[in-house]
DNA sequence: CTGAAAGCGCTAACAA
DNA sequence: TTGTTAGCGCTTTCAG
C-alpha cells in the first residue's frame, strides 16, 4: 500500500501538495501536478479512508436500521439507500432488528458518533422515550410516537384511503383490512385511511373486519385471512396493510377455493417485486422507494452540516393488477 | 465524545492502563482497574473504532460483492452474513454489480487493504483474467473460470440431479431445463446435473428442451416457459437454475391455463422464503445460507491469519411443496 | 504492573 | 504556491 509520503518522495514535493492533488484543491503549479499525477499513477495510490476519515473528524459510514434483510420491502429499499450514500462518499452499515424492542435498542444504543455519521431509521417497536439519538437521524414511515426527528415518506393516510376507495369504486361493500396493530405508527395511519374511504362511501366500518397481525410477514397474512374466511359472512375484498400480508392473504384464499378477484378482491402495500408475477398479479399502493432512499440520505447529509428539523412526503401510486380486475 | 484519553485523566492513569482494560488485558492492578471501570462508566466512552483500526492496520470491514439486494436470495445472505461477519467485528460493505461486466469489473478495481481486510465475490460475468485480487477473497457458488481463489458452495452437480430426479420419478418423461447460460458457471454444472439425472434414467436429452436465460429474473422465467409451451410437443416439467425463473415459469404457465403440477410439474433453486406462499407453493432445491454465510466469513477470518485456499462444500436439501406433487 | 512516547495515514493551520 | 508539522484516537513498544 502507497501511502501519501511514498508518493510525494517519488515526485520530489511534499505530501502537502499530493494531498492538494488528490483532493482537487485549485492551486498546484502545473508542472507538479504533472509529477503528482504521475507517481500516484506509478504508486497505484489510494486514500486510506480509514486515516482520512479519522482526521476529519467523521466515520464515514451511515447506520440503516431496519428489522430484517429478507422482507422484500427492506431489502428494495436498502440496495437504494446504498446508491443514493455512495453519492455523499457514505458506506452503509446495516442494523437489522428483527423488530423486537430489545433488537431496536441495542441497534439505537449502539449508534454514535464514533461509528456512524448519521443514522435512518425504520423502528416498529420503539416507545417515545428510546430516542436519545446522537447523531443526526431520520425517520423512515411516520409514526405514532411524535418525537422531534426528521422523517420521510408518504401520505400513508391519503395512500390507505386511494386503495380502499379502488374497492369501493369496484363494487365491493364488505372490505376487510388485515395488519392493525397496536403499537406501529404506520398500522394506525393506514387503518385511518381505510376507515375515512369507508365512511366518505357511506358504508360502516366493522370491528369483525379489521384482523390484526403481530408481525408483517406471510404466515400473519394467511392466518389473518383464515380468521376472516371463517366468519358467517366473509368480505368480498380486502385491504393488507403490506404485499407480504395480501400474499399471505391471497394463498389462504387459494386453499380455500376462494377466487381472486372474482369472490374477494385484495390491495397490498409497498408494491414488492415479487406482486408483479404472483398469480393473480397483485394490486399495490407503490411507494416511490428511490425518492424514499435518496430524500433520507440527502438530509441527513444536510443534516451533518446544520441540524434542522425537516419532514419530506415522498409521491406514491397505486398500481391496479390482477388481484382487484381480472384480465 | 470521551476519548481515552479524558478517561484516563479521570481515573488519574495513563492511557496504557485505560487501554489494557478496554481490551481486557489481564494484568492491572484491582485498585487501578476499579477506577477505570468508574471512569468508563462515568464518561459512556466508546472506542474510536476508526482509529483503532487505523492502528492496527486493518480496516474493520469486509466487501460483499452481489448482483442485487432486490433479489431475494442475495437479500437472505446478505442479513446472513453480516450476523456471520458481526462475531468477528467486521462491518459489511455491499457492493452491488446489476451483474453486469463492467459492475463487476469496477467493484473489483475498488477493493484493497485500503478499503477492506477481505471480500466475498458473487460474481456472474467476470472472466479469468479479471480476478486480481489484492485481499483474501472468496467465492460464492462453483464458477467456470478456474481461478485459485478459495470457494464456498454447494455441490449443484449434485442438487440438478437430485432436483431432475424427482421430477422422474414423478413419471415425467419430458423434462426441461430453464437457465443454460454461456458463461456462468453455476449453470454449466446444473445443466450437467440435469443431463446426468436423465442419462441414468434412460431419457433422451433434448436440446429443445433447454433453455438460456440471460438473466435469472421472474421475466426471464416466463419468456423461457411460453417458447416451451409453444412447441409442438410441449414438456411435462421443468427444472429451473433459480426460484424467481421458475416463479416466472408459473406465471406463464397459469397465463397459458396449463395446470402445475397436473399438467406441469416445476422445481426452482435457491429455496427463496417468496416460494413457500407462492400458488402453487414451489418445489426446490434449498442451499443452507446460513452455513454458506458462516462458511465464507469463518474462511476469511483464518485466510487474513495465514494464506490458504480452501474449498468447502455446504449441505442442501430438496424441498417437495406443491409445484411438483399436489395436495 | 504502568507511564511516556511513537506512529498508523491523513488533513490543515501556519509559515515561508 | 508549497513545505513543515501537529494531531485525529488509538495501540504498542520500551523503560521503569
Amino acid at each position: 500500500m502507497a501511502t501519501l509520503k511514498d508518493v510525494a518522495r517519488l515526485a520530489g514535493v511534499s505530501v502537502k501538495t499530493v494531498s492538494n492533488v488528490v483532493n482537487g484543491y485549485s492551486f498546484v503549479k502545473p508542472d507538479n501536478r504533472r509529477r503528482v499525477e504521475e507517481a500516484l499513477e506509478a504508486t497505484g495510490y489510494r486514500p486510506n479512508l480509514g486515516a482520512r476519515n479519522l482526521r476529519r473528524g467523521r466515520t464515514g459510514s451511515i447506520a440503516l436500521v431496519l428489522p430484517e434483510l429478507s422482507i422484500p420491502y427492506f431489502a428494495e429499499l436498502t440496495g437504494l439507500v446504498i446508491a443514493a450514500a455512495q453519492e455523499h462518499e457514505w458506506n452503509v452499515l446495516i442494523e437489522q432488528t428483527f423488530g423486537t424492542l430489545s433488537g431496536e435498542r441495542s441497534a439505537l444504543a449502539s449508534l454514535g458518533p464514533h461509528l456512524v455519521d448519521a443514522a435512518i431509521l425504520s423502528p416498529e417497536a420503539l416507545h417515545v422515550d428510546d430516542f436519545q439519538l446522537s447523531v443526526p437521524s431520520v425517520l423512515l414511515g411516520e409514526h405514532a410516537v411524535d418525537v422531534p426527528i426528521s422523517r420521510v415518506g408518504i401520505d400513508n393516510v391519503a395512500a390507505a384511503r386511494v386503495a380502499v376507495r379502488h374497492l369501493i369504486s369496484l363494487g365491493r361493500k364488505r372490505i376487510a383490512a388485515i395488519g392493525a396493530h397496536p403499537h406501529r405508527g404506520t398500522a394506525a395511519l393506514r387503518l385511518e385511511g381505510y376507515r375515512s374511504a369507508l365512511e366518505e362511501a357511506g358504508l360502516p366500518f366493522l370491528d369483525e373486519l379489521v384482523v390484526p397481525a403481530l408481525n408483517y410477514h406471510r404466515a400473519d397474512g394467511a392466518a389473518a385471512m383464515k380468521s376472516l374466511l371463517d366468519l358467517r359472512n366473509p368480505p368480498d375484498a380486502v385491504f393488507c396493510f403490506n404485499d407480504l400480508l395480501a400474499i399471505g392473504a391471497m394463498r389462504a384464499a387459494a386453499e380455500r377455493f376462494v377466487r381472486v378477484p372474482a369472490d374477494l378482491a385484495v390491495v397490498g402495500f409497498d408494491n414488492n417485486e415479487e406482486s408483479v408475477y404472483s398469480s393473480p398479479s397483485l394490486t399495490s399502493v407503490a411507494p416511490d422507494k428511490g425518492s424514499i432512499a435518496r430524500a433520507a440520505v440527502d438530509l441527513l447529509h444536510r443534516q451533518t452540516e446544520s441540524p434542522a428539523l425537516e419532514h419530506v412526503e415522498t409521491p406514491f401510486s397505486l398500481l391496479v393488477r390482477e388481484s382487484t380486475v381480472a384480465r
